[in-house]
DNA sequence: GGATGTATCCGAAACGTTTCGGGTCACAGT
DNA sequence: ACTGTGACCCGAAACGTTTCGGATACATCC
């Protein structure tokens, strides 16, 4: 007997069975200081006894806190998952369960409009904050939350008004800058760019970095073919790939937005007697699982996506704090992650070329700027 | 003007503005039928115009349901992630979304116990189910759930009582069973077990089933060398690994538990020389990303993770609805997949052999068993 | 004209928690 | 004996929803 039985414990319970009040048994086990000793601990015992856990949806109803941060998780239909969502997630509950908060996925189905469910999340007030991912260069999601003044963090940035929320990005520019100098350097003139058309930031900004690049090296010898392809779908991709390849004036050297396009370049070199890295040098972006083990293995930039979903986390978190505590001073942080170039065998200096000295490769740092608001 | 600034939209707001009751307003959203069709459509009209969306905290506080299915998710420290959180997490929140529930992940941080976590969150109220999965043999988190009565399905099986809860599993004895009379067939004889230290049941069952086949096979020239290693130190694993290798009487086929422990064998197998797959054959188990990529291809078994997710889905989400329903009956579904063979590059032959027949190969079915327990 | 039915609406309770504003009591100070 | 002063405790309201059991008004039926 004893405690076993006693199905649901509410504070009630509890209360009726030390003779005491509810009150006062929800100030004991919440530590305030005006219950006796003696009191607290007969308190705490029966808790423990009893395996008392609070109810949710009670404290949430007055507290107006769910404990949990809500994920926006897209579901396009069927197409290949993202390669990180493992990572991001296990970063991302890692540090929220560090500081007592959980995370939960705001599943969009695919007739479903993003917005919608971000709405429905926000306004039920099942989270207390949200993490979003996969920003456009406008980004409408971003616009409501802002609007609504609901707090909220993202990885990746829209392009413009960055200052309105706090984010963690990926220093693709400069990365992309960085390989292209580091190309030329190793004697490559003509570049290829494999790009997406989808119309996120981050494009955008892997490709200004590039050019930028090109024009400041600002020799009439280098030449650069650009292609853009759907991400999802294979067929297109290596369609586009293969016309970059086939041409008899075909790059020296490609830079890749993602692995996948990398990689696809790297099969499809090889089915066509492309010799990797003598003929071709490819440089990948993402640094998924699959870029180890490609033949060669793939030379790329490493996203660090778990330490992102930490930072992601951590962001959110204080902010939230920040919002609670007394002086409700809130600002916003953004920070540039600069990746991690990961040299494996698909680049060499460029064919006929004379070994000159290795370039300098990007090495890896963080940039942090915080920015208080004081209006 | 019109709704915007009107903050937090209750049910009372808009009962005010429609000089209506509360009581009318959530009949008339809950499709009630005491309700006139003009009045209907007024609070219809309100309600969206004032994007008014429920109130989790209330909902859940006289429901008792949170519309939240929870997944424990122990995250070992650091140590390198599940290859399939993503997909799983996506084929759960992919089902549970089309039946309007979300999945939250219960983290479990380093210090905590899987069990105390588990029961927080059964206790608390936050989830209308679980999904557990890694079950050991013997498994307290399921012996609590159904000494409890709380709805839960687990991807994997306990040892024994399995007929107590609903589970989806892969048949793993049934696969090695079958690869072992397939390499048979393919001339091998001397064969190499790479196996786990962890108490996982389907390291049980596919050590099990390859075992039952040698048996079966009753030929005194078969000989078995079984190394167990620990799944997380990468260390460890490959001095198991080398030493089954450097061994001059070493196997010619290598049945791994795991892709993992097959990818590490590859890699050995190319730095010692061995010639794969003319002097070894390698198979592993789970078909991650990378098994595509090494050299040679590795020949697996596809876990079809995504698909047993959305199974698990399901099965929770029907126990669920058949709880609610007028007649309680709930029986346990018991779902056995058997993965999917996927030839690739890292089979051959025997060394020495005669070129045999090829053997037969498993194909892919699924099994489905449901008991009703009518007691 | 009273009884019965029907269509439409509402008051109030309940879910479990937190917290504000007291209340009681004993004891010390004057 | 009266007033303060802590120490300790509690009643009641509030959060937003659902739902049970009426209540009201009006038409219908015998």
């Amino acid at each position: 007997m004893s405690n076993t039985g006693n199905r649901k414990g509410t504070l009630k319970r509890l209360a009726a069975e030390l003779e005491l009040s509810v009150t006062t048994v929800s100030r004991a086990l919440g530590g305030y200081t005006d219950v006796a000793d003696a009191t607290r601990q007969r308190v705490l015992d029966a808790a423990t006894r009893n395996a008392y856990v609070p109810n949710a949806a009670g404290r949430m109803l007055v507290t107006g806190r769910s404990g949990f941060i809500g994920l926006l998780l897209p579901l396009r239909d069927r197409a290949r998952l993202d390669p990180f969502l493992g990572e991001y997630i296990a970063g991302l509950s890692e540090a929220l369960a560090e500081r007592g908060r959980d995370l939960f996925m705001a599943t969009v189905a695919s007739r479903q409009s993003e917005l919608d469910v971000l709405r429905h999340v926000v306004e039920s007030g099942r989270a207390d904050g949200i993490v979003l991912n996969r920003i456009g260069e406008c980004d409408e999601r971003v616009d409501y939350l802002v609007s609504r003044g609901f707090p909220f963090v993202t990885h990746g940035r829209t392009l413009e008004a960055q200052d309105r929320y706090s984010w963690v990005d990926t220093d693709g520019a400069t990365a992309f800058a960085d390989t292209f100098r580091w190309l030329y350097q190793l004697g490559h003139r003509r570049f290829g760019l494999l790009s997406i058309t989808e119309n996120m930031t981050f494009r955008r900004h892997r490709e200004e970095g590039f050019r930028r690049a090109v024009a400041e090296q600002d020799d009439p010898q280098v030449s650069v073919v650009a292609t853009h392809v759907p991400r999802f779908d294979v067929a297109a991709r290596q369609q586009a790939v293969h016309t970059m390849l086939a041409d008899t004036a075909r790059p020296t050297a490609i830079l890749a937005l993602t692995d996948e396009l990398a990689l696809c370049a790297l099969e499809l070199a090889s089915g066509l007697g492309i010799q990797v890295p003598d003929q071709l040098s490819v440089v990948g972006f993402d640094n998924i699982p699959e870029s180890a083990f490609s033949t060669p293995g793939l030379t790329t930039f490493d996203q660090c996506t778990r330490e992102a979903a930490r930072q992601l986390a951590t962001l959110l978190l204080d902010s939230l704090d920040s919002l609670d505590s007394p002086d409700g001073q809130s600002g916003t942080t953004h920070t540039l992650i600069t990746p991690a170039l990961v040299k494996r065998g698909s680049h060499a200096p460029a064919p006929g070329a004379p070994h000159t000295v290795h370039g300098t490769v990007p090495a890896n740092r963080a940039t942090t700027t915080t920015r208080g608001s004081y209006s």
